[in-house]
DNA sequence: ATGTGTGAATTACTTCACAGCG
DNA sequence: CGCTGTGAAGTAATTCACACAT
């Protein structure tokens, strides 16, 4: 497929699914996988696997599949993976807290690198190994650690003034988990964790019983 | 739409947003609302909104729009949520930890009846008013509460036993927050969770920066 | 007037199926 | 052979646009 022709949101959403399922095969010792044994680790079609990666190249060998180490490398650079990321988080109760704590970013090129809240008994704190600031130290920080994405972990309430802080810190990125849709200007992206909606889409199906989940 | 015509489960994943944007002009005392207006809290078209809840019947009010109270507590019935739905969580880590203090479960008709490890330290502990269970006690558990929704919170090696012991549990809806796509039989819903992933697709855009996202 | 409900049109995404390379 | 890469075909999801109800 053609280098200048830009690949679909849905197929950069399953990027990072493909270089983590490599990288367990990598861990596994496996040299060399096809499309239709990835696939079968994620649920996902072999052409489906062929289809995304060929907006990025060739990057299989014909006969033999994709090279383990080399594919994974590959998508890493394709996702900006190569670079690290500082990412600020936003919000410090028992949520904050555990993503604060949460080791599986550092692993993966994000770094948090501030802490923010605005509770008097939160400011100044320790935690996770950082200095918990109050949200007006925002643009300073951001500056400081070239700042481009964040983790908003506030009450719903909160979540769009937050966003919009930090939209005018130039934060171009954010990973929301509060349980609201937050509105972002033009070039600003965001993505939603929201396990209570999850949950609901499946009491749906539960409720009605007869009906099958695709295989 | 015709009522014997099943929609599509991007449309059931879109309904628990509808509800909670519902509850929230409730709050607001609004008592009536536009698709229009619904959908422009959520970034949603107002002829997807229409379209969506047309597979649920004629619920709205033609030159009016729809009865806020009525149309959120119809989709509540649609999600299976006037009754409300015991889940198991597997996994006190610490994200298990911040998820069973986690109060947002409970006010949607969530309720974590049972807590599971199999950490010895763990195992006979209370925590947030439950005492943490060895898994070998899933069984009896789930079968006294009829528990059919588990949530998993355990390491990408443990999720996939621990589904199947889940699964064999008479567990129908997972909600896995392991970094590992699960395996499951027919009839078993599973949906994930899953931050990295989410900052991953994103640092793709970012290391971009001439590409906009869709306004 | 206003705003729903819905077929028709459009756009987006996935799968098929096969030429061609190793 | 085995398995990729990819146009073509097929599905699915979204948006249009307008008749119609209030």
């Amino acid at each position: 497929m053609d280098k200048q022709m830009m690949p679909p949101d849905v197929v950069v959403r399953r990027l990072p699914l493909y270089a983590r399922t490599l990288a367990y095969l990598q861990q596994e010792g496996k040299k060399s996988v096809s499309s239709q044994e990835l696939g079968a680790r994620i649920n996902v079609t072999a052409a489906q696997i062929r289809k995304d990666l060929s907006y990025f190249g060739q990057l299989g060998k014909q006969g033999i599949g994709y090279n383990v180490d080399e594919l994974l490398q590959h998508i890493n650079r394709i996702l900006g993976l190569s670079q690290d990321w500082n990412v600020v988080l936003v919000g410090l109760g028992p949520l904050g807290q555990a993503i604060a704590r949460y080791s599986g970013f550092g692993e993966k090129g994000i770094h948090i690198v501030g802490l923010f809240d605005v509770d008097p008994h939160k400011v100044g704190t320790e935690f996770a190994g950082l200095t918990i600031r109050h949200v007006d130290e925002l643009p300073m920080v951001a500056r400081e650690h070239q700042v481009r994405m964040a983790i908003v972990a506030v009450s719903a309430e909160h979540a769009q003034e937050v966003v919009e802080l930090l939209v005018k810190a130039g934060v171009e990125a954010i990973l929301n988990y509060a349980p609201v849709i937050v509105q972002v200007p033009t070039g600003v992206w965001v993505r939603h964790i929201d396990p209570v909606s999850l949950l609901h889409s499946m009491t749906y199906y539960l409720a009605r019983e007869s009906t099958l989940p695709p295989a």
